[in-house]
DNA sequence: GGGATGACAGAGATTGAAATCTGTCATCAC
DNA sequence: GTGATGACAGATTTCAATCTCTGTCATCCC
């Protein structure tokens, strides 16, 4: 029976699977040994408490969703059009979640909210990455040189927290979301530029 | 005992009164008619419906809450310069109430959003009044002429919706809230500016 | 007649007893 | 010795019985 040692990546893919089955509500603890077959006291011997488990299913997903956006921080393209893609891309990937699958985006948001080191923690990484775009453009003589970079990387994040913040899910779907986006996007990087 | 016929606005302060004390959860139509010392059917003379009653009630919240941003929007001082005071208005405003008395800002808050109409027509009517400013500010040069107003009064009401939107209320008393909210400003006014 | 009442049906909320879950740990199996 | 178990205490959740609320309306009162 136990042929398999129990990996801690097993039980995070387990746990995945109960919460999407269930919800974040219903989701227990004994519920994912029973996936994998082991009492729940196991699973007590990879993770110090549910709440863990859960901020780790929050990181995986969290750093799986927004994957692909390292890559484009540091393209090759101008800085402008580098940050114009990147907020694309997060705005992008988490639009086409939230409409595949709202209930299981609604799950991964409560995940998310609800493990606030994680989150910031994400967060932070995901501002690193426009930092670097700001930077190089400032660099480039594309942006205006007044500010820091990463101040102005949080400025236009939160900025454009309308179009990657999950309480505003509902919102991505409306008629003019898309045209919003790009505008707010526009304005910043006017605001941005050097003159 | 019929002294007074009983008015619209008695049963509004009423309401209000009862909010305040019992938070939006447990405040009851019965609740509210007790306070008034008449039976709840009186209350449906006056309106059709609970929800039509709290929803006058966050109507009349709301209109109070920003009381001052008309005058504001329509003062003698520069365009970009109204704009900048009209957004400090409407964020300091709103954080005030927040800070001075969490719980009943909580209370108006569900109100506001469980009233759709009336929320939406009160953004509305913020909008106009930032594309009154945008209108004269492109009309006296300041601000780039391309882009209709009332579109760019929307947008750079979405990009500083962290400062007015009562989902964030909690982070307005991080630290960095207030030079954040500076920041975002004066990037959207350099992004609204005419070259 | 205009305005208020309170009894009523159905919807929705409350409550507390029973069931389940979390987190610990002494014990077991290899 | 390493890793898994399952019994357990205390916290939390569930569920159904009960109670309260919403919205209506026939009736009452000035």
């Amino acid at each position: 029976m136990a042929e398999t040692p129990l990996t801690t990546e097993q039980i995070l893919e387990a746990a995945e699977d109960v919460l999407r089955r269930f919800g974040p509500a219903k989701a227990t603890v004994v519920d994912v040994a029973r996936v994998l077959g082991v009492s729940h006291g196991t699973v007590y011997r990879h993770f110090p408490s549910k709440a863990a488990l859960r901020a780790a299913v929050a990181r995986r997903w969290l750093d799986r969703a927004h994957a692909a956006l390292p890559a484009i921080a540091t393209g090759s393209q101008s800085p402008d059009r580098r940050l114009r893609l990147w907020l694309e891309a997060l705005y992008g990937a988490k639009k086409r979640k939230a409409l595949d699958d709202p209930e299981l985006f609604a799950t991964y948001s409560v995940l998310a909210t609800e493990s606030h080191e994680v989150l910031d923690e994400h967060i932070r990484t995901l501002q690193a990455q426009l930092a670097v775009i700001i930077a190089e453009g400032q660099d480039d003589g594309i942006f205006a040189r007044d500010g820091d970079p990463l101040t102005l990387a949080q400025i236009v994040f939160q900025a454009t927290g309308r179009f990657h913040d999950p309480v505003y899910a509902p919102v991505w779907s409306a008629p003019n979301a898309d045209r919003d986006f790009a505008a707010v996007v526009g304005l910043l990087l006017r605001g941005l530029a050097a003159r």
